[in-house]
RNA sequence: GGUCCCAUCGUCUAGUGGCCUAGGACGUCGGCCUCUCACGCCGAAAACACGAGUUCGAACCUCGUUGGGACCA
């Protein structure tokens, strides 16, 4: 049974980088009917927060990559820890080490100096004798030499010599457990067959590697996916942007359209662009995933949301849209609209929240006059054709396209002027801009009564 | 500085020794459509970091150089 796990730490929002290494291992062990499972690594007291940990698992929901256990919280789990650790000290394989802080920097200076690795020199390692009123930490005892090398499924073969390991921390004098040592225990207890995470733990591998052998667990697969970037080819952070995905639902993306986003960043199917969550799970696999980091393109996810609003079904996105107007502040009075809105709305907005700008006047007749296009549009030059239309629309039976249609053009001829320049003040007074859905749809949207009123507006208005 | 990793259009990528005159997508530019704005459609520019080798043949294999990144300090 596959099984894989998400283990952020709550020291901070749930980012890109992050939702993207969550999503490869869910979409990996969904493809391969295994376990998803979360973990929270809280084990840094000082920097982790409640709201950090809110953020990431909402951010999850959000986005719909579920859990199929946990959240499991490293802090209720201390005791094991511990007695891991001290299960080597008693087996021999970690010690107690009893320098101080002040004496491991000096070394540190020393060899620096000296021109050698600051690695700790291990004074402590074969010291046969105990000072029970010391404070001391654990250390785990690396091999001296030899190699530790493993098989990544995304890079190939990595090799490491023990001569650049030192003998890590597992236990600190405070009695806390140090991260390498609780990710190898939890990882391990867990039955996590296969590590999806970022390349910036490939350091880490090996001395987790020593230490899962020193306790005797078997070795999970390891794929080290590249790390996302950002535009300066650095690694993401909170200077490039949204430091919370729930920044991307908060500006109007689908979460369908951000997970397509992600798990063609550093992955792909041929030339395939678009996928239904069914079909990343139906076709993702770690041999197409690529050895380069990626860089995080605004522009490309914005298509792909345009994309998705424009083929999401009417309801879903009318769901959404009064979301957002209601965010906004517009009430949503006439709920029957919505839909004709979304209908007509869905080519243009690239996101919901566009979406719901480009939508608030038709909920309110108030609407107000871009300045621009009113300057141009609403002036006693086109006062006439406003009255003219306003005339002709009034003696309408039935509102239709056809009808409405031989009122301009009957105007056009009157006047000489083009369609274009009958249509753009009737637009400006009706919408309060210059770019808006064909004037037929929204003279269709809005109704009689509200037509009337707004071009009866606009013509006091001028006057 | 040490260790490890990486390298195809501006960006995401296809490519696993002959199918490559290097394909797709976003973006950019040009055109068509058109009541405005979009959508859509058509078209264009745009890349194998460099140098050696291996091979009949290399984007693909090997080595080196250069560049970038991550981790540790």
């Amino acid at each position: 049974m596959i099984k894989t796990r998400f283990a952020p730490s709550p020291t901070g929002n749930l980012h890109i980088g992050g939702a993207r290494t969550a999503l490869f291992n869910y979409l990996f062990a969904k493809h391969n009917n295994g376990i998803f499972v979360l973990r929270i690594e809280d084990t840094d007291i000082e920097r982790s927060k409640e709201e950090y940990t809110q953020d990431i698992l909402e951010g999850l929901r959000w986005l719909g990559i579920l859990w199929d256990e946990g959240p499991l919280f490293q802090r209720e789990r201390m005791d094991i820890y511990r007695e891991h650790a001290y299960r080597l000290l008693k087996e021999g394989l970690a010690y107690r080490c009893y320098c101080t802080p002040e004496v491991l920097e000096e070394k540190r200076k020393n060899a620096l100096k000296e021109g050698k690795k600051p690695n700790y020199d291990r004074t402590c390692r074969d010291l046969n004798m105990e000072y029970p009123d010391r404070p001391y930490v654990i250390r785990f005892k690396t091999p001296l030499e030899g190699q530790v090398s493993f098989n990544d499924i995304v890079r190939g073969k990595i090799t490491f010599n023990c001569e650049e390991l030192d003998d890590l921390v597992i236990l600190r004098s405070d009695n806390t457990p140090t991260y390498n040592f609780t990710v190898v225990v939890d990882d391990a207890l867990m039955g996590i067959t296969h590590i999806i995470r970022g390349d910036d733990h490939i350091n880490n591998t090996p001395r987790q590697i020593l230490i899962y052998k020193a306790l005797g667990y078997s070795i999970p697969e390891f794929a080290h996916v590249p790390l996302i970037h950002g535009k300066d080819r650095t690694r993401l952070s909170k200077r490039h942007g949204a430091t919370s995905l729930l920044e991307y639902k908060n500006e109007g993306f689908l979460p369908e359209a951000l997970m397509n986003y992600l798990a063609r960043l550093g992955w792909a199917y041929k030339d395939q662009e678009v996928f239904s969550r069914e079909e990343l799970i139906e076709k993702f696999d770690l041999s197409h995933v690529g050895k380069s980091p990626a860089i995080f393109d605004m522009d490309k996810l914005s298509w792909l949301n345009s994309y998705y609003i424009k083929n999401t079904d009417d309801r879903t996105i009318a769901k959404n849209l009064e979301y957002f107007l209601e965010k906004e502040g517009i009430a949503v009075d006439r709920k029957e609209k919505l839909i004709p809105v979304v209908k007509s709305l869905k080519e243009r907005a690239k996101t919901l929240k566009e979406m719901a700008s480009m939508a608030a006047y038709f909920f309110n007749d108030n609407i107000e006059y871009d300045e621009k296009a009113r300057e141009k549009f609403l002036t006693p030059q086109t006062r006439d054709i406003l009255e003219s239309f306003l005339n002709g629309f009034k003696t309408l039976h039935t509102l239709d396209e056809a009808s409405e249609k031989k009122i301009i053009e009957d105007i056009v001829r009157q006047t000489n002027k083009k369609v274009v320049d009958v249509i753009q003040p009737i637009r400006v007074a009706l919408t309060g801009r210059t770019a808006s859905p064909g004037i037929f749809e929204v003279i269709d949207i809005l109704g009689r009564e509200s037509v009337e009123k707004r071009i009866d507006r606009a013509i006091r208005w001028i006057k």
